[in-house]
DNA sequence: CCCAGTCAAGACTAAAATGGTCGGAGATTC
DNA sequence: GAATCTCCGACCATTTTAGTCTTGACTGGG
């Protein structure tokens, strides 16, 4: 971390309490959701598989989210060949694949579509759109931000939010602060 | 990277253009704000420092930016010392410091606001409010997540983004895509 | 002094993204 | 085969963001 100490000793020595990444809501369920459906799918307790299938209902209810956004998000999901749906009574959604085989990535980028850092990433050959591309020198430093970010979000999994988290820390953390 | 093999064999296999982390315009127009005068003020031509004072309307007309929305954001810069202001004909900003000691970090969270990663973060003490709390076992890996690239933006700086871009890179990339 | 050029600050509008809702269509079980 | 439970996809409301406009204050030069 860079060392900070501008020209104002107090003022500039900004510290803020957690910054940045924003997650939407329908990506936060998404996670919540798969990480629920990898607990109870391929859990177990005292040697017994705890499989079945989940509905959006229990979900919803289990996580206290509203239960048509939720099936909006699984709905996407679906699409996304990440769960398979399970029509009729006793219905609902399975894991398409292991836990440790849905990347965050993969979550993320399947409900929020396919955003570049910035507007003019994303677009393949229209080049021409992005007015501002001769002078923007910017992006090949953001570009290694956000190769960064893929990367760490590539290779996290649902596998890896399925422990107990020690809540403690959560709240640590925010007392602390990050110093920018 | 984690090896994503899903049930489906060529439908499972996203690949996406550049994904995830969403840079405001404003935010953007920031950097690039600031990376002009970085190199403006700390760059030289034939030995001799390319020193001077830049107003709003250049930085607007170089990069092809509305006028009033980057004078927004540079008052905010101001605002936040990273940036000093001139007023008067010949006037224009200043950096208040060197590009080095100003972190991507700072300059987003000055833009952008001190956002957590999901909403019930950066509340301090309202905890109350997210009644999920119980259940989001999300939380803790995604904090790990937030934590590495709040470390990574706070780790890279105006210094970082002052070198000409190559940028065949940037086209390479696009078509290469980034499998998740 | 007066004027042109600059920043400062706010209200305001338009458009897009997001969060949330509704009434079906399709399966499954009894 | 009908009731019921589920997913599905179009729809609306609210919020956020991008961008515009107006007014005012400050500075330096003619």
């Amino acid at each position: 971390m860079p060392n900070v100490r501008g020209a104002g000793t107090e003022k500039s020595r900004i510290i803020i309490y957690l910054v940045m990444l924003k997650i939407s809501k329908k990506a936060d369920y998404a996670l919540m959701a798969l990480q629920y459906m990898a607990t109870v799918q391929y859990g177990e307790m005292n040697g017994l598989s705890t499989f079945r299938v989940v509905n959006t209902k229990e979900i919803a209810e289990e996580h206290h989210i509203p239960l048509e956004l939720l099936a909006k998000v699984l709905q996407t999901l679906a699409k996304h060949d990440m769960i398979e749906s399970q029509n009729g009574p006793k219905g609902g959604y399975i894991l398409a694949r292991e836990p440790r085989d849905i990347s965050i990535a993969q979550v993320l980028a399947a409900i929020e579509g396919p955003l570049g850092i910035a507007d003019c990433y994303h677009e393949k050959d229209d080049h021409a759109s992005c007015d501002q591309m001769e002078h923007c020198n910017i992006r090949t430093p953001l570009l290694k931000v956000q190769e960064s970010i893929v990367h760490l979000l590539s290779s996290m999994s649902i596998e890896d939010m399925m422990e107990e988290p020690p809540l403690i820390i959560v709240e640590s953390r925010k007392k602390e602060g990050v110093q920018l």
